[in-house]
DNA sequence: AAGATTAACGCAAGCGCTTGCGAACCGGAT
DNA sequence: ATCCGGTTCGCAAGCGCTTGCGTTAATCTT
């Protein structure tokens, strides 16, 4: 077991508070001891104990992040970024994944973070008023990521704006039948994250601006995964008038999309224009024009602010709102002029 | 903030240490006065301090998990099922992505483990002599997945049968020329984890019992990612003959040799067959021939012989060696008769 | 009925570190 | 010589919990 402060103490013939400031470069103490204790320390292997110095100091050197479900490859990504900020600062991580309702009722219930953390990072999960006081009751610092939560800090994107670029994309093509595929919140409460409502209000003002009303018939949720999208897909084909385009809130659920589309024998873009949202790693490889909301930069933007809250002379950065940007590629072209007249799929 | 042990005590009556042991449900306190300093405990809202149980037993209740790049979608899903695991146990999850070489050294120079976990789970990350040595030194029980660290508890795939099971099902469709592209270490040491070196021996193994000496030219190694793919395959296009079947070391490779080949021109299967291995996520929606080697399982399992080897109780359970299965989709078929003999891709 | 168990509980000594406060010591100002 | 501000450092009191051991009281032995 690795030595302790009075080890170093002694072998350095002064105290073990002259220790523990010297190694924490704390004032009072004189260069040269400050030195020796240091060589000493090394030269013991000593390693401070996290336990000795939580309990004295109340600080734990970590943060907590909750997160839906990992599996999501947008979560991945923004755990990953969020996650290597924090380390660098120094800091643990602390990993909540609430997986399903059970795990989301046992977090917020149960063992307090106070004492675990020393700020919690929540991502795209709205907290009920309730949940939102248990965590608040910790009084610890905390940065939310895409999650509404008004006043506080953290970082989200536009979505709203991003609705309209998307949409915009679409009517500019020349689409007027657009239909929109977004997240419903899973039965599993926190298997998606929020669903970002503002996307479906952002298409709607552009459509609606644009002189077209899809009507509710063309507005279908589904859970946030390839299988909800397919699903959705699906149901947009039986619509009374198929559309020409859709709109799909996530990359994922657009690869459910497209495999509908492509079962079906519907060519896209040729018959169907497919928009998603997210810059999925392998959108690229299907060719999905999508909606890139640089995921990675809302990680680490969000632990840098949830650190600014934390380190004493960082000012506090204010919120940040990202807006999203159209990567054009393969899956949206102008609408196939005799679409609507015909009902057999044309060769590509 | 939380109220302390003490609290409880003066409104129970009690001792502290009565409190204590009553929480906990140790023996030597009557069932009243157990019962009595729940309540209480309850209705103060009492929390004991980690820091303090820390300090006096020396035990963390947290987990450490070190993972190569979590963007990586095998180290997210296996993050994910571990961490269930884990969790539903009673532990904290500690996450150390060890994302590139400068945050490895960080990790295993750095601030020893000790006092921070209870046990680590090392994923897939082959280490050093010098840095198992370290991790050794911290005695915490370790538990690996899927590095080939021999004597250590742990689970991993038998990657060997796994790639005599892919190049079987080449053979068998009638490929004579199979190539393979292998996972190459990457320049960033952690980025991808230990290269299967195993898959290529099975693979070389069954082709030499078909009678089928590819040699060197069509083995080739590239980074673990979609781009690594994509380079790999356009090298075995240049090949003095070129291959009619790869067998791919990775779902994400393989995904950017069917872009390659998409590009190209090159008919899937009908030119080239495809077999990749993960069973990823998406591989489902490129209609890819992969070897499923569940995941999430390794996860779980890794995870579970880390608890055997921390609860007194439990038995040390046997090492884990789970057999790949290979799923087969569209990207696999008998080769083109006339291969070799053409220049155009014929049509589909 | 007296001694031996056993159950229930309290005492107090840690666990390893931090930190306010006072002691000692130094050089320079009075 | 005396006083004073500064610097360097040690003392000791925690931080909140656990646990070995001792004490008491109740229950069993023959």
């Amino acid at each position: 077991m690795s030595s302790t402060v009075d080890a170093v103490a002694e072998r350095a013939n002064v105290s073990v508070s002259t220790v523990s400031r010297a190694l924490r470069d704390m004032p009072g103490v004189s260069q040269e001891t400050r030195k020796r204790v240091h060589r000493i320390a090394q030269e013991l292997g000593y390693v401070p104990s996290l336990a000795g110095s939580r309990l004295a100091t109340g600080r734990t050197g970590a943060i907590a992040i909750v997160t839906p479900n990992l599996s999501k490859w947008f979560f991945g990504q923004v755990l990953a970024s969020a996650g290597r900020v924090l380390r660098l600062a120094g800091f643990d991580v602390l990993l909540y994944e609430l997986a399903d309702t059970a795990a989301r009722e046992r977090f917020f219930a149960g063992s307090s973070l106070a004492g675990r953390a020393d700020g919690v990072l929540v991502f795209a999960l709205q907290p009920t008023p309730e949940e939102l006081a248990t965590l608040e009751s910790q009084n610890l610092p905390l940065a939310f990521l895409g999650s509404g939560t008004p006043g506080r800090s953290g970082v989200r994107v536009d979505d709203h704006a991003a609705g309209r670029a998307a949409a915009r994309h679409l009517i500019n093509l020349g689409h007027e039948r657009i239909a929109f595929i977004g997240i419903r919140e899973a039965a599993d409460s926190t298997l998606g994250g929020v669903p970002p409502a503002n996307r479906l209000k952002g298409y709607r003002e552009a459509l609606a601006e644009a002189g077209l009303e899809p009507g509710q018939e063309l507005e279908v949720h589904e859970e946030n995964s390839m299988a909800g999208g397919s699903r959705a897909m699906s149901r947009l084909l039986c619509a009374e008038v198929a559309p020409t385009a859709v709109f799909v809130a996530s990359d994922e659920m657009a690869f459910g999309v497209l495999r509908t589309l492509k079962a079906g024998g519907i060519d896209v873009p040729g018959d169907m224009s497919v928009i998603g949202f997210d810059n999925h790693e392998l959108s690229e490889i299907l060719d999905l024009t999508t909606m890139d909301h640089s995921v990675a930069l809302q990680g680490s933007e969000t632990a840098r602010r949830l650190l600014a809250l934390i380190t004493p002379d960082a000012g506090a950065e204010p919120d940040l709102v990202l807006s999203a940007q159209l990567i054009v590629r393969g899956t949206t072209a102008p609408p196939f002029p005799l679409r609507g007249r015909r009902t057999v799929t044309p060769p590509a």
